[in-house]
DNA sequence: ACCTTTTCCTAT
DNA sequence: TCAGATAGGAAAAGGT
């Protein structure tokens, strides 16, 4: 009754779906008819997942540059996207997107000039567009929230907006209907929320932040929703700053861009989920491990390997033990550590085959048979009268125990002294596990290969990744120590020593072979680099697979040497960082370029960085001449110190860890921006886990580095702002540049000290600056000293230096030539500029003077630039006016 | 000038 | 980083 009267209100009858939802569908209960055929059935479970996921973006209005704050600003419009996800025949809409607005001033104003259709609600008031949305949301019941960014912006704005107007939204939205009086909170109870920041919570419902999953699900710089809908997506989308926003709404105009623009997001954070299929793959994990949907996202992998476990263990009658916080801090420490072997640290010409233990760990557990049900201590306990310390815990056994399985040679003992039973007196309950995840994981694949449907694919293959990563977590449970449930160092401990002596034990197998003429040069926990000199990549896969057969027969099941790959050539510059180009099989024709732990796979530099050293790499690897890297390196330092290097490439990015994150006194560029921020907008503040951008600029000799950092915003705005080209050439490529080219003898120190030194530096703007971005308002910013020194060469191209925009020479000499040069300047320069417009706007889709200010956006720095040269020429020409 | 500590991110 | 682990390298700042 209540939904069909508001179908009417939601303007949904012109909806796709013919005969309007069916109701009946819509709360989930999607009993399947009778006489429905299984096969029909079995394919709509893998197809579909009867969810329905609801995305919501909020508009608010806001004051000048700040940001939204739900103490004074008021949403005057709530976007929304719906995803039913069911099949065509159930007859609901599967997409449907919508609007709800407050406009008490102008009903349907914007909608006209949108061409955009948008399901639109309207409210009086905002208190009204609360109730509303509360209907909408009762009407869909969705089972997913969904919000890009939740904390600050959409659903937490909306509940903290609510609380303003005295609206308990996440009562509203709840699913659990709370009756009687609400529930009080208690000031303990709000101390408790604050200091652990507790997460929101809409009980009934699972609500998501996206980008906080993004962060876990790919490694990028940047987790903004333009970032990140372009990786995924491969989609631009503008970016406008919240004042634009409200400017842009006011106007009825222009007010269409502003609906476009929220509703464009909130259907893009569903399809971003959507092409990641990240619904999808995590129920399959829930179901895999037997735990929550949101336990899947929220919890840590101790509770998956728990889950697992103790189901292992029911049926055979074990419980598991809780040891206290004293008792797990009483445990002994671990006493061995992996063994890394230090590389021979050079450049490679010969062939280096890497091969690896298939889940090294994992099959020590298995094949040695060692978990917490088959452990009976350390040997030098053994056969005592006393209980001893074991684990977190404390275990006897007898003496006449002790003679029974030394005499019937029941027991294996690990390197680290600890005594284990063997499997035919009793299998242990995590080898047992693993060796079911193992098998499982090897026929999941083997039907991946069998089956190729799509879908199933993609079901298929997040089922063995999820049985791969509880593989190799399992060990992380045993050795866990401060936050461990059930820790044990005896087990941890003989994981690690076992593994240790298997590494060794084939490493000395490997060089000891006379057959093969082989060295090891480097290995790591579980793999080995072993060179093969003077031989062919041919030789070396054959060389490898008769390693992986020695090696594997010198172990017990399931023990398994694999040859990775063979690179050819390689550089190995220190433990964990390495790179080279890769073969995988014996007859691939072309490398594969692959690094570990140097800069090109790193974040904490700016991008150029990477660039520069994975290009210099790639020419040394196919030409192997020093002079083309050479010429190549120079030519960018040129790029640099001329102001023509891409600024996107020069931004830096590292994780915010929040205000108390930091020691006092930490020196951080995104702690300092941070607290600059704050000073003028309390809600600025970023996320914790953020990735705050920042550049380095010039400044006056001297300055300890973290004065030189600005935000990217500030290099647009303020024109006597510098990038800092000795910095980036300095200590930002070369050093890591040099550590692969001082190996084979080359210090590009040399190159760049020797380097010709014609660089022309972009003009600074002196009183002018009214910064693109900032509205021609009259807030000159009195900037670095560095603008004051600048010279350039002259306007009229005489060649000379002038701090005056052109030279007197110019001026005085060939007035008619230099007036014709600047006016050929400026038209050339105008073309420029409008070129580049029209391309953000391309991009953007949006109309003049509406282009977005996202730091992603491929031509914000070159239009900035643009603008500015074009605004020196005016700047010469006013110069020119009065001196003529 | 050298050493230590903190921060950040990656390999296994 | 209300919770798998440790090893490891590098940059920056500050102390001696």
């Amino acid at each position: 009754m209540e939904r069909k009267s508001y179908l009417k209100t939601l303007n949904l009858s012109s909806d796709e779906s013919a005969g309007g939802p069916d109701v009946s569908t819509l709360d989930g209960s999607f009993g399947f008819k009778s006489d429905l055929a299984n096969l029909r059935t079995a394919k709509a479970c893998v197809e579909y997942n009867y969810l329905t996921i609801f995305s919501l973006e909020c508009h608010v209005l806001t004051r000048g540059e700040l940001c939204p704050n739900p103490d004074f600003d008021g949403i005057v419009a709530i976007f929304y996207a719906v995803q039913n996800n069911v099949p065509e025949e159930e007859g609901v809409p599967t997409h449907v997107s919508g609007v709800i607005i407050d406009d008490m001033f102008s009903a349907d104003a914007g909608l006209k000039h949108s061409g955009v259709e948008i399901n639109a609600i309207h409210a009086e008031t905002e208190k009204e567009l609360f109730e509303k949305f509360t209907e909408v949301i009762k009407y869909w019941d969705p089972d997913i929230l969904l919000g890009y960014e939740i904390e600050m912006n959409s659903w937490g704005y909306v509940i903290e907006r609510g609380y303003v107007l005295g609206i308990n939204m996440p009562n509203a939205l709840s699913r659990l209907r709370i009756s009687g009086p609400e529930s009080k909170k208690t000031d303990e109870d709000k101390d408790f929320e604050v200091e652990y920041e507790s997460e929101l919570k809409i009980p009934g419902r699972i609500v998501l932040d996206v980008w906080r999953l993004m962060r876990e699900e790919i490694a990028l710089t940047s987790y903004t929703f333009e970032s990140i809908s372009y990786h995924i997506l491969h989609r631009r989308y503008p970016k406008r700053s919240y004042r634009d926003l409200t400017k842009l709404w006011h106007s009825p105009r222009s007010r269409w861009i502003v609906l476009e623009y929220f509703q464009l997001r909130s259907q893009g954070t569903l399809e971003i989920l959507d092409q990641l299929d990240l619904i999808g793959r995590t129920s399959e994990l829930a179901k895999l491990f037997g735990i929550q949907f949101f336990e899947v996202l929220s919890r840590g992998s101790q509770f998956r390997v728990e889950s697992m476990m103790l189901r292992m263990a029911k049926p055979r009658n074990f419980v598991s033990v809780s040891p206290s916080i004293q008792q797990r801090a009483h445990m002994r420490a671990p006493e061995y550590l992996p063994l890394i072997l230090e590389p021979e640290s050079r450049f490679y010409v010969d062939p280096v085959i890497v091969l690896d233990f298939q889940s090294l760990y994992p099959s020590m557990m298995i094949g040695y048979n060692y978990c917490f049900s088959t452990c009976l201590g350390r040997v030098e306990h053994l056969g005592g009268t006393e209980p001893f310390e074991f684990g977190a815990s404390q275990l006897m056994i007898t003496p006449e125990q002790v003679k029974k399985f030394l005499k019937r040679d029941l027991i294996t003992i690990s390197p680290c002294g600890v005594i284990f039973v063997k499997s035919h007196v009793r299998e242990g309950v995590l080898p047992r596990m693993l060796k079911e995840i193992l098998d499982t994981r090897f026929m999941v694949k083997k039907a991946m290969k069998i089956h190729t449907s799509p879908s199933l694919q993609r079901i298929l293959h997040s089922r063995q990744l999820g049985l791969k990563l509880m593989a190799n977590v399992t060990y992380g449970y045993t050795a866990a120590n401060f936050s461990g449930r059930m820790p044990c160092v005896e087990v941890g401990d003989s994981v690690v020593s076992k593994g240790r002596e298997t590494l060794q034990r084939a490493i000395a197998l490997v060089e000891a072979n006379p057959k093969w003429r082989v060295r090891v040069v480097y290995g790591d926990t579980d793999s080995i680099f072993v060179q093969v000199p003077g031989r062919t990549r041919e030789e070396a896969f054959r060389i490898g697979e008769e390693i992986v057969k020695a090696v594997t027969a010198d172990n017990p099941k399931p023990v398994k040497l694999k040859l990775e790959k063979v690179y050819q050539p390689c550089i190995l510059q220190t433990k964990k960082r390495y790179v080279g180009y890769m073969y995988e099989t014996p007859d691939q024709k072309e490398p594969v370029y692959e690094a570990k732990g140097i800069e090109t796979v790193r974040r904490d530099g700016c991008p150029i960085v990477g660039k520069t050293l994975e290009k210099c790499l790639k020419i040394l690897f196919e030409t192997k001449d020093v002079s083309i890297v050479k010429r190549y390196v120079l030519r960018q330092f040129t790029k640099i110190l001329s102001g023509k290097a891409n600024v996107q490439e020069l931004i830096f990015a590292k994780e915010f860890r929040g205000l108390n994150g930091y020691r006092p006194g930490a020196c951080v560029p995104a702690l300092e921006l941070t607290k600059k921020w704050k000073q003028t907008d309390s809600r600025k503040e970023p996320r914790k886990g953020e990735r705050v951008p920042y550049i380095v600029v010039n400044g006056p000799p001297g300055l300890p580095l973290i004065k030189l950092i600005r935000s990217p915003h500030e290099l647009i705005t303020d024109e006597g702002l510098k990038i800092n080209a000795f910095y980036y050439i300095q200590k930002a490529i070369i050093p890591p540049l040099n550590r692969c080219l001082l190996l084979i003898g080359v210090d590009v120190n040399d190159w760049f000290a020797n380097m010709p030194r014609t660089a022309t530096f972009l003009p600074a703007i002196g009183k002018e600056s009214t910064g693109m971005l900032t509205s021609g308002k009259a807030d000159v910013k009195k900037s670095t000293i560095s603008q004051y020194f600048a010279r350039t060469s002259c306007a009229a191209g005489c060649g000379n230096q002038t701090s005056d925009g052109i030279c007197d020479q110019c001026v005085r000499e060939h007035p008619q030539k230099t007036l014709l040069t600047i006016f050929n300047r400026v038209s050339t320069l105008e073309r420029k500029y409008c070129g580049v417009m029209k391309i953000c706007q391309l991009c953007c889709g949006s109309e003049r003077d509406t282009n977005c200010s996202s730091l992603d956006c491929p031509v914000l720095f070159v239009r900035t630039q643009a603008w500015r040269e074009r605004k020196h020429v005016d700047y010469v020409m006013n110069a020119l006016k009065n001196r003529m």
